[in-house]
DNA sequence: CGACCTGTTGCATACGGATGCAAATTGAAA
DNA sequence: TTTCAATTTGCATCCGTATGCAACAGGTCG
């Protein structure tokens, strides 16, 4: 439990206030150390296992085997190496460690987009899964359009043991080839030919096929489709799914609207121009995002009523496709499966995903809200 | 330019089909490698100084040297060196340079949530800055509840030069000085009191007053807050300087709602609350997303006009505040300036960071918008 | 009682670069 | 031409852990 700090204190701190770029600094001295529970110097430097095995009169390998599952060590040593380790707060150093095992248990996690909510959820997730067996996640979060290979050089200098991209946009596949040489690495959401890289994506058709299906079940015929970024993986599943799906049904495609991005304003400005035509019964958008942008525009700009003029689907299910002020219809990706493939992907063989490049098609849920005149069961 | 995929291509790859939890796999066999550009051998193993030292005779020093700013070398053999490097595509081993280096160059960040969209923009901007001046991002997303001290136990083995702390909730000071053990870390958005942990925090008693006073200019006179999580100090901050503020306005404080969460959830619930008892013109939410929801709450379940019947503001000023649907007033935090802050804190003398902790207030602006009445100018 | 096997332990070295120090080279000053 | 300083270069060693190998201990079996 965290203590409560008591609300009326004053901030005791000297403090550096800074107001529109003027600065005043003072600084504080450092407060005492309290000294390490057995008493050891208080130097900054951590312990290293050498001395450690000295102090207990055993040599260096005795104390790194204590700490590797699995070696060749008497029970009680190990158990005594140990407990004197916890007293003196040793913790083998892991950057030693990665040095002569080369494996440095850190996974390179490639992205260039947190701004659409579902990466930070994806990430978040990924992350915690990682840590759980051990694994750290190193972040590169690359910029559009500088230079990405400088931006990458220190994926490989790092020695990641493998790279998730979770970018649906840039990296061409070389480049991506050229970041990880020699490591497994996993795309999300994003497949790529000829390479030797493994995917794991939602089924983006069949997706987009249910979204079909259910504009048709609640009685839409003329229905459009808002692209988001045109050329992407995702972008072109759901397109092809969606469109083959209606033309199957013999629904009529009124509008179909490229796009240059996914966003909230890229929603709006597609919703407008699809309701200025006054022939569409249902869009779906290419996300979540889109859609919810869509949604504003369509009730506020264009008048149209949701669900009652128009239906509107997303993709994704963020979070806010949940909110009852949007309350929209959507295709949930599979997160917590995606996570958990690509996590049991990279604790298997890793090797083995070099060897062969996997693809991993994980099949998601059609979320029924209002937007398409469903009434959900719960928030 | 990245290649356009031609949008008919059919997934040529053997897939994994998976639905509902039952699989089929087939794997396809590897693409074959390309060799190196130089004819090099085509080992998975990267060639080591050592080697490159041996190929162009001269001594592993030498390249190392080459590879070192401002090193002790011959400017016609760092060339020679960097240009034959270039060739058989040799880059130092990170790992190895941060072992007899003893700097990792890897920054810790500490996160707890990255539901609030304030940070994934923040942690976005944060590694991309640290990356450009070569710094890499380790994430640590703990979770509340769990062992701390495990979790954070790896911030401690992998050296960090450097740990940055988003979370603004969990976390006691003990904890993180322990995690942190001898390291500069820098709380954002949070202040610690007698703890060596350095500071840098968006002036939240200003932007609280600022919000009152605008409140007041716009004719609001009784006025509620809405709390986030009550023992947080961004929260505490904000309640006090609203609070204290409206005091000295003559404003009445019609209503004051403890939180439990910072959730577009929390802030419907705590909407309805005040609005129920019809006595409020104009609530102060602790952030964004608490006010968004509470927006949503008062338009669609309360009946109340926003801002026609009562005013909303929130704290932060996230890319959801500004969509038309919500134009909401709020003070914006300085997020480009606190990154800013953070990574100069972090490229100076880092070790001035373990021997003074430094509190920096930094300041934001009120941004106003239709959800206090105000027409804003652009989007 | 000796050969043998299993299980422990320590020794020595590897992992790949960084760096203090001394040797070597160059240039300049005397 | 000689001497001294400045600049380059290489040698050796260190960073802290992991691990192959040999040595050794204890126990079993014949």
């Amino acid at each position: 439990m965290e203590a409560i700090e008591s609300a009326a204190s004053e901030c005791k701190k000297s403090e550096i206030e800074v107001a529109n770029g003027e600065r005043t600094m003072r600084k504080q001295g450092s407060p005492s150390l309290q000294g390490e529970p057995p008493g050891e110097a208080l130097s900054r430097k951590p312990i290293t296992a050498r001395e450690l095995a000295r102090m207990l009169g055993v040599s260096q390998s005795a104390v790194s085997r204590a700490f590797t599952p699995g070696a060749s060590i008497a029970a009680d040593l190990r158990k005594r190496i140990l407990k004197y380790a916890a007293e003196v707060d040793y913790q083998p150093n892991a950057i030693a460690s990665m040095l002569s095992k080369s494996r440095t248990n850190i996974i390179g996690i490639v992205v260039s987009d947190m701004q659409n909510p579902f990466y930070p959820g994806l990430i978040e997730k990924l992350s915690r899964s990682l840590q759980r067996i051990g694994l750290q996640s190193l972040l590169f979060n690359i910029t559009k359009g500088s230079n990405l290979e400088e931006q990458l050089s220190a994926l490989r200098r790092y020695n990641v043991d493998a790279v998730i991209v979770i970018s649906a946009t840039i990296l061409s596949g070389s480049t991506l080839s050229w970041a990880t040489e020699g490591r497994p690495a996993i795309l999300i959401n994003r497949v790529i030919e000829d390479t030797n890289l493994s995917c794991v994506a939602c089924n983006n058709v069949e997706g987009a096929r249910a979204l079909a299906d259910h504009f048709y079940q609640q009685g839409a015929r003329r229905v459009a489709y808002v692209a988001g970024l045109s050329h992407t993986t995702t972008n072109r599943e759901r397109q092809n799914g969606f469109v083959t799906r209606i033309a199957e049904l013999g629904m009529t495609l009124s509008a179909q609207i490229e796009g240059r991005e996914y966003s909230y304003y890229a929603g709006r400005k597609a919703a407008l121009e699809i309701a200025a035509r006054k022939s569409t019964d249902a869009i779906f958008f290419a996300n979540d995002i889109l859609a919810i942008g869509g949604i504003d525009a369509l009730r506020e700009e264009a008048g149209c009523r949701v669900p009652d003029d128009i239906f509107v689907a997303g993709f994704d299910d963020i979070p806010m496709a949940g909110w009852p002020h949007y309350s929209l219809t959507t295709f949930r990706q599979p997160v917590d499966e995606i996570v958990r493939v690509v996590v049991e992907m990279i604790e298997g063989d890793t090797s083995a995903l070099l060897r062969a490049a996997t693809v991993i098609r994980l099949s998601g849920d059609l979320i029924e809200r209002r937007s398409t005149g469903v009434e959900p069961k719960a928030r």
